[in-house]
RNA sequence: GCCGAUGUGGUGGAAUUGGUAGACACAGCAGACUUAAAAUCUGUUGAUCCUCGGAUCGUGCGGGUUCAAGUCCCGCCGUCGGUACCA
């Protein structure tokens, strides 16, 4: 690192507003009840993304969020609001494990040596979380609430009629079996199709197989009896929910999509006897079917399948089974399928069509079967075309389109009574017949899977159940928190019953009861975080009623979060989790909102000085801790938020660093010089005046600017009206002390030192001068009247043309300013020779003459 | 393929939402200070032409609407991200 000059002496004062601050408690915030609370301030939740606290430590792109809200942090907190800004560490989780596989050190360690470096780097930046509300989804406090509030999932069951979580004893009452009611939890077993990783011992949701897989893991698909949360049952609710949040409607589609709503009919056919059900979105189409295709998997399959057939068919299914569902999709290029020999009959004409199974129809979703309409399906046509199966037109594509295959809407042809109709009447009288003669029905699927909720691992929160003659139940409550055990090594067992199993001692209760050996995912401690900051030291609750009412208060347009700022990579999974958790916690009564995040901001990816992604592997990785230490914090945060717009992708550039460390240091100038001993004394140009008229307008019109610009989280612009506003008190021959002060002011939630600093400096200098921090200072109010201009430039412009300004009062009436206009010699060049057509007076922007 | 972003000087990016394109920075160039360098300060910096007053062109490309388009409409192209046989 160069050994340049400072600029000034950051290094010496940062750490010791950072010391302040932690000392006296600056950012903590109490809560209803506490002490010191002030009931009559609104609240604002300001909240971060929850890290994973990983060896490498920060990397330049966490504080570019970071930064963000703390900006607002401590802007909505100069205007009167109690803010609530925690950080903590979501600490379980794969890495520390393997570390611990490797090493033999227990994970805790890791972890806690990690979540130590990530707290003292973020410190280093002086932000200002309420380090009072610190929480680790390891430490046992917060795993008990983990559990607790699975064992909420686990004793509540789904009421279709009212759409709602009940609470499970609610069922009991109703006299049905054990049987039935474990079918009905939130939390269940099922003996499932799992994507299990030999080599790392687990079992991955299909979200995350694709993560490992590219880190080298062997993924395979294995049948076994796992945890899942019944996430399905509140899709719809997670679809209409959505609607009203302050959400980028990228997210909101992204979500949209994943959840996969799609309405059509079920409808029955016969095969020899059996009775299958396909689902369709084309109903209308049916008269089109010209075959119909099971997935492999299907359980009729070998029922329906002749003895010549046998053979081929089991042949294929074999091949299918050995296939994850991503290979499946991902190397079919080609369609596969083989004939089973079967047919079966289409009940709108009784016509007999045959019966494939191929890979190209899932077990998962749907019924597992369609029909196939080769005329207006992409897929199913390219089937046929493969296999040289008929295809039969049955809607008449519009004018003009010529494909072979056509998916759109158009009119029924060659489908008896539904002939003439447009798609939508076809749909709805074809559902109408069907459900009429009892042949089928109007369905809703979704692609949304229930969530597999059980890994293989050590390093997560065991489950709260034990096993007694086969059958699963809680635990005690007052059992809570129940930890995993000491392990002599943290190796994958080998077996899918995961590490646990190794604990003998630990999994045989006296009573010849067995505990679950599997733990939960990491997303289990991330979905509920946000709640326990409000009242993260409460041993009695999750979270008292109190504490949710005032954080997370309010109705569907305002309550929740105020403000959540994160990345897109979380725009699906731990956003969609996190939501279905709270909407039962809703259902039963804990929180009183129902949805948890109002507002979400997602800030773009920084890429390295390159332009690609930073990676260790590129090495062009930015590590704060030197950008620190070269240009201080004030300059990391000033910089992060000069790069360019928050949700924006951008590069990485140390000019740019120093671009605004070259800022701060004319800030710093503009209070301070070195005299011939080399100490930094008050600039003698500084003087107790009243500011100029045009000295009042800059600083004012800065107020209003980067106030307007946070509430807009358009940090980059308010940053640059600030260098403007430096730049021209740079100029004055006399500086008036007020107009530093308010420009420290309002850059202080920027760069909060470095303003800290000079404000104390300038108070003992000036009596006019308050040496309150100004974290604790109102912000100041911009004054509309100095905004007012004497003199306005106006545009004239010929034909579109810029051709003269003029500079006039502003408000001269439209009539004046035409006559003015009119009379400019540079106009008259121009109008010269034409007849003046239309002159169009835009008060204060422009006059347009339009001539020919 | 589909969905979503995005395209403005050598670079990062501004532009009151239809009204002077290029604010603010970075880099460059010239000058001041200095024995010298760094730092700092001042000026200059979209392109082309120029009689130094200015003229013409210019926001990915092609059309259109308008007195006026980076901004609105239609059709393309490029880059980035997500997703993929979901019937």
């Amino acid at each position: 690192m160069s050994e340049r000059r400072k600029q000034y002496p950051f290094a010496e004062f940062e750490p010791k507003w950072q010391a302040c601050w932690e000392e006296k408690k600056t950012f903590s915030v109490p809560n209803p009840g506490d002490e010191g609370f002030d009931a009559s301030k609104p609240k604002y939740y300001v909240l971060d993304m929850f890290p994973y606290p990983s060896g490498a430590g920060l990397h330049v792109g966490h504080p570019e969020g970071y930064t963000a809200t703390d900006i607002i942090t401590r802007y909505k907190q100069m205007r009167g609001f109690n803010v609530l800004h925690p950080m903590g560490w979501d600490a379980f989780g794969l890495p520390a494990e393997q570390h611990a596989i490797k090493t033999g050190e227990h994970p805790r360690i890791n972890t806690e040596r990690n979540t130590d470096n990530f707290r003292r780097q973020l410190k280093a930046l002086g932000f200002a979380y309420d380090w009072d509300r610190e929480i680790n989804t390891t430490s046992p406090d917060y795993v008990k609430w983990t559990q607790w509030i699975f064992l909420q999932l686990y004793n509540s069951y789904f009421d279709e009629e009212t759409q709602k979580a009940r609470p499970i004893s609610e069922l009991e009452g109703k006299g049905l079996s054990r049987e039935e009611i474990d079918d009905k939890r939130l939390a269940f077993v099922a003996d499932t199709p799992v994507n299990w990783s030999p080599d790392l011992g687990t079992v991955l949701a299909n979200e995350e197989v694709d993560e490992w897989r590219e880190k080298g893991h062997t993924v395979e698909r294995r049948p076994l009896r796992q945890w899942m949360l019944r996430i399905t049952d509140y899709a719809q609710r997670l679809i209409d929910e959505l609607e009203p949040l302050d959400w980028p409607d990228g997210i909101k589609q992204l979500q949209t999509n994943w959840i996969g709503r799609s309405e059509g009919a079920e409808v029955d056919f016969e095969i020899s006897g059996e009775k299958v059900t396909v689902f369709t979105t084309r109903p209308d189409t049916l008269f089109g079917a010209t075959y119909m295709v099971l997935a492999p998997e299907h359980p009729l399959v070998a029922q329906i399948t002749t003895t010549e057939q046998k053979e081929a068919v089991e042949a294929y299914q074999k091949e299918c089974s050995m296939k994850s569902d991503l290979e499946r999709t991902e190397l079919a290029k080609e369609k596969t399928g083989v004939f089973t020999g079967g047919f079966a009959i289409n009940p709108v004409n009784g016509e007999q069509i045959p019966v494939w199974i191929a890979d190209y129809v899932m077990m998962g979703y749907g019924t597992g079967a369609i029909m196939a309409v080769p005329a207006h399906d992409e897929r199913d046509f390219a089937f046929a075309q493969k296999f040289a199966i008929s295809v039969i037109e049955v809607v008449q594509a519009p004018e003009g389109n010529e494909d072979e295959c056509f998916a759109g809407n158009g009119i029924a042809i060659n489908s008896d009574f539904l002939n003439g109709l447009s798609t939508p009447e076809a749909k709805a009288k074809i559902t109408e017949w069907l459900e009429e003669k009892g042949l089928g029905k109007k369905t809703i699927n979704f692609k949304l899977r229930d969530w597999l909720f059980s890994r293989q691992r050590y390093w997560g929160e065991p489950f709260p159940i034990i096993w007694k003659d086969g059958q699963h139940q809680a635990i005690d409550e007052s059992e809570l928190p129940l930890l995993a055990p000491e392990l002599e090594d943290y190796k994958p067992s080998g077996s899918p019953e995961g590490v646990l199993a190794k604990a003998i001692d630990w999994i045989e209760l006296p009573d010849g009861s067995r505990r679950e050996t599997n733990t939960m995912p990491q997303w289990g401690g991330s979905c509920w975080y946000y709640l326990r900051y409000c009242d993260a030291r409460n041993s009695d609750a999750f979270i008292s009623d109190e504490a949710e009412n005032y954080w997370m208060g309010g109705d569907d347009q305002t309550g929740g979060v105020d403000l959540y700022v994160g990345g897109t990579e979380h725009a699906v999974l731990h956003l969609l989790y996190a939501r279905f958790w709270h909407k039962v916690l809703f259902d039963l009564g804990h929180v009183s909102t129902p949805e948890p995040f109002q507002k979400l901001v997602n800030q773009g990816l920084i890429m390295g000085e390159d332009g690609r992604k930073m990676s260790k592997s590129f090495g062009n990785v930015v590590n704060p801790d030197d950008v620190v230490a070269q240009y201080g914090a004030d300059s990391l945060r000033l910089y992060e938020m000069f790069m360019g717009p928050l949700e924006q992708v951008k590069p990485w550039s140390m000019k740019g660093v120093e671009g605004v460390y070259r800022f701060l240091a004319r800030v710093w100038r503009l209070v301070l010089e070195t005299n011939q001993e080399g100490e930094w004394v008050i600039n003698p140009k500084l003087a107790d005046i009243d500011p100029e008229k045009r000295t009042n307008k800059t600083v004012h019109a800065t107020i209003k600017k980067v106030q307007n610009d946070i509430d807009a989280m358009s940090f980059n612009t308010a940053i640059s009206q600030m260098m403007v506003c430096t730049n021209d008190l740079t100029k004055l021959d006399q500086i008036p002390v007020s107009s530093v002060v308010t420009l420290l002011h309002v850059l202080n939630p920027f760069a909060p030192h470095i303003t800290e600093e000079l404000n104390a400096r300038l108070a003992v200098a000036f009596d006019s001068v308050s040496a309150d921090e100004l974290a604790h200072r109102p912000w100041p109010e911009f004054r509309e009247d100095f905004l007012i201009e004497d003199e306005i430039e106006l545009v004239v412009q010929v034909n579109g043309k810029v051709r003269d300004k003029l500079h006039i009062s502003p408000d001269m009436p439209k009539e004046e300013i035409e006559a003015l206009a009119l009379a400019s010699e540079k106009v008259k060049a121009f109008t010269d020779g034409n007849t003046i057509r239309k002159v169009i007076v835009v008060p204060g922007r422009l006059v347009n003459i339009v001539a020919n």
